[in-house]
DNA sequence: TGTTGACCTTATACTTGCTGTAAGGTTTAC
DNA sequence: GTAAACCTTACAGCAAGTATAAGGTCAACA
């Protein structure tokens, strides 16, 4: 299979896959004769594996350790309940820091007169000392 | 002042702060006969303007627009207005992403047994064929 | 058979927003 | 006097790709 083809089933840019596998995240694929990638199904999986763990929000590091323990019949489940647990605590951070944010931005928005003056709120509130 | 100085009294890192001037996000400040950077009151304002801003959650490109529109005393406070709508649009989506990652995240942790069997479905769910 | 267009290859640079490091000059405190 | 704590520059590196250039290959169509 081509890269491109693989690219298609796995929702996966061609150069994200060769990044992957420049960066050691992925076996290297065997080659044609005129050089081109050929891709087994196994490595079709493995790139598949990534795309979803890359969705669910894991950094490349963490998805060397997911695909680590997906290839380890001797793995532990309390280990990957482990590492989601972690993720999702993170993301619940994330969260948080994005909804305060918003709340003050919101702030913001409802205290601009939002026409043709120059009198806004919003620039004051930036330019104010620190606090 | 001092750039350390600065770096204490806006919270952004004196390397930031060098940075900062590097790519023209501010002005360079004039110099003394040693070399070292010696800042008005006038730069620590700019730099504590962009420290709230990029806390807010604005790009550095977004800041240059702020603060072409701090000093731009015709400034249409419309215009700020729509800058920090978008800028709340943006938070939502990603908040709304984060949350529908958690969501699947949480569903998979629920059904991962937290011991020492390597039966785990968070694994299986990653390896599952493209969905 | 020629050629066009879509693919494949590599290497390198760019992106964002810094942070770390090296190698040196200056100032301050004891 | 000297050691620590600053300041300076320049360059390299991080995540996680994306863009570009310059070339080789392949399949279809006239």
């Amino acid at each position: 299979m081509k890269i491109s083809d693989v690219a298609k089933r796995t929702g996966l840019d061609a150069k994200t896959i060769r990044y992957y596998e420049s960066i050691d995240l992925v076996d290297s694929p065997p080659r044609r004769e005129n050089g081109y990638r050929e891709y087994s199904e196994q490595g079709v999986q493995q790139l598949g594996f990534l795309r979803k763990a890359r969705k669910f929000g894991f950094s490349i590091n963490e998805c060397r350790v997911l695909l680590a323990l997906w290839v380890n019949p001797n793995r532990r489940s309390a280990e990957v309940h482990g590492l989601v647990t972690e993720k999702v605590r993170d993301i619940d951070t994330h969260i948080l820091e994005l909804k305060s944010m918003k709340k003050m931005l919101s702030e913001l928005l409802a205290q601009c007169p939002d026409d043709d003056n120059p009198n806004c709120s919003i620039i004051s509130k930036l330019a104010a000392g620190q606090e």
